[in-house]
DNA sequence: GATGTCACATACCTTTGGTATGTGAAAGCA
DNA sequence: TGCTTTCACATACCAAAGGTATGTGACATC
């Protein structure tokens, strides 16, 4: 670590504070349904300490959700490794599922970071974490020739997805301890059938 | 049809318009990029016609995605029905990946309509559209025992989703061709593990 | 042909993202 | 120590856009 000034350790505390009022804010109404000023507000500073921080609200976001995924992203690398590659895949599904039941309710919605930083943006973010993850699994079973040898990215983007969207599921549907169940014996079958 | 007094026919014509001029300002510009005004100006109307017709922009939006939903819908019913319920099924899938190959470009993204008018709303409307479609094929697979019998609901759910993914790809990847190939080959694959 | 209605236009308000500029406390230097 | 500079913020302001309130004229109704 750099040495700091006062000012430096202020700032970063300042800058902080931004983002984690931001990542509440998004989380529980949505990036048009968060002004700035509510931002600056439940950070306890101004608009001006905000656009001095950060470009504009989208850079705000855009930062927001890098925390998110670098903290997602830590649950799943902390997954023990297993001695089969398949059985370790369901494991960081589950563990995925697993945080999610846990904290869906403080998330930002994937569909939302899409929309609002455009899929290319998005997905340049989550390559350095949570897909990180799944691509070196993937490699590791392609390699092995355990997994179908389709285009590694498009597995990659469709097993993501497959899990974005059962996440999506379990924010939204009644009855989580059921669909919690169902969702990882869905995935595990799914992945299944890229089995060589 | 009821019959139509000179004024409700004009009336239609220019909701219609509006219609049309906010799905081609969606597709090409998104939500939030897209104004009202602009909207209007494209329809050659002004806000008040707009909102006249419709609550506010969302609205517009709701009612511009629905017909879109519609239509794809009907792409999809197009789909010669098979003697083998699972092969109607890929033949649907194929279906749907070749008009999105196909139309992509003047199309609202559906992340987009998930985000904009919530989950909920997105869901209201596509059961009565897309997913219908996909709900009787699996209604046939599960009670004739070729399907595991997971919650339908959630397997409708998924499957809609990893097609939505794909379509996602196709939109974003460079080289469709090989993608549009590989994805009709990996949702066959995925799919063939409900298989029972 | 007088009256009412409704499809739309006009004018205006308000919110909000963004900018330009001011200010005071901390840092650097004599 | 005292002066100057820097920079982390605050204040004031602007413009765009969503939404509302109201006006108006063509068409329907009698």
């Amino acid at each position: 670590m750099e040495t700091q000034t006062r000012r430096q350790a202020y700032a970063e505390e300042t800058r902080e504070a931004i983002l984690e009022a931001g990542h509440r804010l998004f989380s529980r109404q949505r990036f048009s349904g968060t002004s700035l000023e509510a931002i600056a507000k439940e950070a306890n500073v101004t608009k001006g300490a905000v656009y001095h921080h950060f470009k504009g609200k989208r850079a705000v976001f855009s930062a927001c959700f890098e925390r998110q995924a670098k903290q997602v992203s830590e649950v799943i690398a902390a997954v023990p490794q297993q001695d089969d590659d398949w059985a370790y895949a369901f494991a960081q599904c589950r563990a995925f599922l697993d945080y999610v039941v846990g904290h869906g309710k403080h998330t930002i919605a994937l569909q939302e970071v899409i929309t609002v930083l455009g899929w290319d943006a998005w997905r340049a973010i989550d390559c350095h974490y949570a897909m990180g993850n799944i691509e070196r699994v993937v490699a590791r079973l392609q390699d092995s020739g355990r997994m179908k040898p389709y285009s590694r990215e498009l597995v990659v983007n469709m097993i993501y997805g497959l899990i974005v969207n059962a996440s999506m599921n379990l924010n939204s549907l009644p009855d989580v301890h059921q669909v919690h169940q169902d969702l990882n014996g869905m995935l595990r079958d799914m992945l299944n059938g890229l089995k060589l």
